[in-house]
DNA sequence: CTCCTGTCCTGCCGGC
DNA sequence: TGCCGGCAGGACAGGA
């Protein structure tokens, strides 16, 4: 599922395929996703698409027409470009075909429909419904242990849980948030608010540090970010241990045979995987 | 406020 | 083999 450095692949990809081009068409299948399409998508006809950029796990192409297009691709959306001249063999689940002028098109396919798509005006995107009220990029300098600290003072939520709530920091998904838990070397049942302040400080290392990592490998393993079918952004990863129940845990001096390995629990209807012997 | 649960949706997998 | 229940999960809405 796309997490942050999905989504900021998938971006890279966009931007070089669409930045600086004008839609000729937007093509619609059905009447939304998990919000109605917008009344104003089918009217984009004729407007040039600026660049495309990232806030949180949301995709945004300001136009110019003062409009910024809102792209979400939810648990199961995927981008695929087709370049001029190439075929488009359409499968199921493609809800929006971005049709442009130089003939590439764009289509968004998400079996699932958590994605969205909206349109709000370039100036005040801050103040959109879904950007109001979100915390720092992880990867910006407002999110340092001074800030993490005073959001998870007096928390009494699992820690796992608050560093995936989208108001103290936003890109951190289920995966990322085990595996930042697991490379700072804290358990993800204890609570936000009992923190000391060098695990603090190790936790906003380690978020940067998996993330970072997970958007350059993104980057590496993708020739200008577009698999040779033409979808973007996805890319084989080596997680530490999210999806590893039961296998020991690298670098760690746990022995697996005797602690069951990497344990799997569920913390807020959510699968958490962590090592009890590095993670305290 | 903070915390917790329900909701959306389809593909996939295990059990019978 | 086929059906079916259960699960997976981003993030908001709304209730306690």
């Amino acid at each position: 599922m796309p997490e942050l450095p999905e989504v900021e692949t998938v971006c890279r990809g966009l931007e070089k395929a669409l930045a600086g081009q004008k839609i000729a068409e937007v093509r619609l299948n059905r009447k939304g996703l998990r919000i109605p399409f917008p009344a104003g998508l089918k009217r984009l006809g004729g407007a040039k698409i600026l660049s495309v950029g990232r806030r949180a796990k949301y995709i945004l192409m300001p136009l110019d027409t003062g409009q910024t297009v809102i792209l979400h691709l939810g648990m199961s959306g995927r981008m695929v470009i087709t370049p001029e001249g190439a075929h488009y063999a359409p499968e199921k689940h493609d809800h929006m075909l971005l049709r442009m002028k130089n003939g590439t098109q764009v289509t968004f396919n998400d079996p699932r429909r958590f994605g969205l798509v909206d349109i709000t005006p370039t100036n005040d995107v801050e103040k959109h419904r879904l950007f109001s009220h979100l915390g720092p990029e992880p990867l910006e300098k407002a999110f340092d242990a001074d800030f993490l600290a005073e959001k998870l003072k007096g928390r009494k939520t699992d820690i796992k849980i608050a560093i995936m709530d989208q108001k103290i920091v936003v890109g951190v998904g289920n995966i990322y948030a085990s595996e930042a838990l697991f490379r700072a070397g804290i358990d993800p049942r204890r609570k936000a608010g009992a923190l000391k302040r060098p695990e603090v400080e190790k936790l906003v290392a380690a978020i940067r540090a998996v993330l970072k990592a997970a958007i350059k490998a993104g980057g590496s393993s993708l020739r200008d970010y577009v698999q040779t079918d033409g979808e973007l952004g996805y890319f084989q990863h080596r997680w530490a241990v999210y999806g590893k129940e039961g296998k020991p845990c690298k670098g760690c001096t746990c022995d697996a045979a005797k602690t069951g390995g990497i344990h799997r629990i569920v913390q807020g209807a959510r699968a958490t995987f962590f090592c009890p012997v590095k993670q305290k």
